[in-house]
DNA sequence: TAGCAAATGTTGCATTTGCAACATTTTACA
DNA sequence: TGTAAAATGTTGCAAATGCAACATTTGCTA
């Protein structure tokens, strides 16, 4: 994964810092940061631990929409901060240095050395993160539970480059990803190694076809 | 929707896709764009027209990923286009300009003076890209036809600013939209009605609540 | 290391859904 | 404007799935 500073020295980091007016806060475990978010277009990056969005439906039922790690970034353009259903909640103690969007482009930082770095990383991570979301979709859109299964599956093989992997989250957070019953799930995988489809070891995970 | 060129006048729109090596390229209705695709990344901007991407199944099972209409834009950044499983399609008669990725941010590029428009363009659009998705997301994950035109409903009406609202697509679309079967989506949709929960009138709905 | 919480596995059952087949209406365009 | 294609509406039925309830295993930490 990028990381917004890769390829800039630490004086240039502190320095892009300074002319993108970046402030820096640290949250307890498990506090929603949005509820106390700041006016305007902003950027935020994890410095350290990590986050999770969340939507609550009317009952109470939970999606994760996305889990955000360590070094990762999001920002209010791109989520509709304002839905008071999605809350991001800190999975650990959490540190996060918040970006005005409009500064990105003030003039100062547009002269400094590294810029093009900077612009070039976040736009790779922006290009990244619409991606995944489509790599998302294409499982979500699949009609069943076995078929979810084997979207998700051929993508991670197809990104290993290997039928034999490791998922890499526990099979309850893989049901919440899918959007499908944890217990349903299960039942399912054992179909598919009955049919002779996957082979399983815990968490690995072996296509054979 | 932003345009990449927005803000941007005619003689520099000229100079940046110069320095940006953009070449146009013009397609008849329903082709598959991606089958005779440059060598390394790109972005292409539609100039005239609007495309599609598909996901098709080992069953033929189709799913759209994403349209995108006149004026938009995809990269191969942003598509696992390596994946013999997505096709992009020509909705009708479509006018591309391709630019290579690593132009962007060339020497030549960034002394133009709408540099920096053009890169927040970009980056606006991007986060625009990841925004729309987590809402599709969001609305996948809902695990009943009626939890997802409900949540389909309400975001609309939340972009709007208003319960009464026409869909922008056919029914038939929408079901693809939602992943969910179409005559099935119809039957909920009466449900819906019969519950007092909206009113409709063609493709034009009204939240009840 | 004892004990508790989380993850995993299993199964019956009611509900939801996809699918198919068909009638009717609307739209596009030759 | 006539006609074919697409969109929409309806319904029976079998398959898939969520849900609940429970047993077992794993992992964490006090």
């Amino acid at each position: 994964m990028v990381n917004l500073f890769e390829n800039i020295n630490e004086q240039n980091i502190r320095k892009i810092k300074r002319f993108l007016m970046a402030s820096t806060l640290t949250y307890p475990k498990g506090v929603n940061i949005l509820s106390n978010v700041n006016q305007g277009d902003f950027i935020a990056i994890i410095d350290h631990g990590s986050v999770q969005f969340i939507s609550t439906d009317y009952d109470g039922n939970k999606s994760i929409i996305e889990d955000i790690p360590e070094g990762g970034m999001f920002g209010s353009l791109t989520f509709p901060i304002n839905n008071e259903e999605v809350s991001c909640i800190t999975k650990e103690i959490t540190q996060i240095t918040y970006i005005e969007y409009d500064s990105i482009t003030n003039d100062e930082i547009i002269k400094t050395d590294s810029y093009i770095f900077f612009i070039k990383n976040l736009i790779k991570i922006l290009s990244d993160q619409v991606s995944e979301k489509n790599t998302r979709i294409e499982i979500l859109t699949k009609k069943t539970t076995r078929d979810k299964l084997l979207e998700y599956f051929k993508s991670e093989a197809r990104e290993r480059g290997n039928k034999t992997f490791t998922i890499p989250m526990t099979f309850t957070e893989l049901a919440s990803y899918l959007s499908v019953d944890r217990s349903a799930m299960t039942r399912e995988i054992s179909y598919l190694k009955d049919d002779g489809i996957i082979k399983t070891n815990g968490r690995r995970i072996t296509l054979l076809y």
